[in-house]
DNA sequence: GTCTATAATCTGATAGAC
DNA sequence: GTCTATCAGATTATAGAC
């Protein structure tokens, strides 16, 4: 089919963010050039401009609408006892990165290619993410629940491992993401247990 | 001082690839040129070609070197009962990578870089670091010490875990690396305790 | 809204003088 | 071993036609 001419609003741009969304997480933010973008949606490379007004503002929405969508998940954050709070937490965790391998790859591997500003941004949603965790931990130490002796560590520890899924959990694989859930729940729970040794 | 011409080999060399490691580490492979590298080695572009084939070459011999030189440890893997072993290894990983941000920082985040090829030979020794632990938690399970249903899922998690350690510690700040290797020894030893529930 | 054309600059890598 | 000069092509972003 040739490519025709016209106007499209509403669906290249979408098309755009898709595409170079999957490009920046496959190669790269500072590999992928707007003529490649542009290449896969369909576009000449200065069309793309009708939709960003540049490239590091391609990069900086994606990021900023990723942490965002997290951030608007209903969690039910302070319901119910501390262990299941986290219990939930950990559940919540996997799952939603697991869904969206792309947004994950990129907010963690392109925070060094944002402008300083856009930096900031980003790494204050970040550490609201965070805060959550924090917070739950704080209230299961209070509440008799947890042997956790610095909560700021352990949440930093614990996001990192259940992160680290994203990089070797595949669909269809040996284990379904139940297991994966079931497994990695067990490890967080002795690990933030009170200690009986 | 003014710009000199002549010999400096052994000394261009090495501070090629110190050069091509920092900037690496700070502004990714993609981003960073031959040029700059030239620049702040001190020389011109063209006499890098001296000291390496091409940049994929730096990247990777970087690459491989940090993974070599880390399985070169003498860790005493096999010695004294599990636990033991096990807490051995979280305090090596731990301050091993501590001491060097860079090549870890690159270790994971370049990997989409290298060619199939190179990418395939990181690949092995990475997964020969990670049998290791594996195997140190095989025999835990074997003895009765660890209750850990799946090794490989766990080894993933530790590692995991501990790596992220880099993303967050800096000398002077809060925490000495002593306490953080405590801290993280705390949660690990526990996640794979034998449930006591 | 998309196109073509282009400005201004940068890229990795090589050749040959010294 | 380092230099200068260069090849051949890529880069982001913009201007103006349609």
């Amino acid at each position: 089919m040739a490519r025709t001419t016209g106007s499209h609003a509403g669906i290249t741009g979408p098309k755009v963010r898709q595409t170079a969304l999957k490009l920046f997480a496959q190669d790269g933010y500072a590999a992928v050039s707007m003529r490649r973008i542009a290449g896969q949606v369909g576009v000449q490379a200065g069309a793309l401009y009708n939709y960003t007004p540049d490239k590091q503002s391609l990069l900086f929405e994606l990021m900023r609408d990723h942490m965002t969508d997290l951030l608007d998940q209903p969690v039910e954050d302070g319901d119910g006892p501390p262990l299941e709070q986290l219990e939930r937490f950990v559940s919540f965790h996997i799952r939603y990165h697991a869904d969206r391998p792309d947004e994950v790859f990129i907010a963690y591997m392109e925070l060094r290619n944002l402008t300083p500003e856009n930096f900031a941004e980003i790494e204050k949603l970040r550490r609201q993410y965070e805060d959550r965790l924090e917070a739950i931990l704080r209230r299961g130490v209070e509440a008799g629940d947890f042997g956790v002796a610095d909560p700021k560590i352990v949440t930093l520890a614990i996001i990192a491992m259940l992160t680290g899924v994203n990089t070797w959990f595949r669909e269809g694989g040996r284990l379904s993401l139940d297991e994966v859930v079931a497994q990695y729940w067990d490890m967080v729970r002795k690990a933030v247990a009170a200690d009986r040794r």
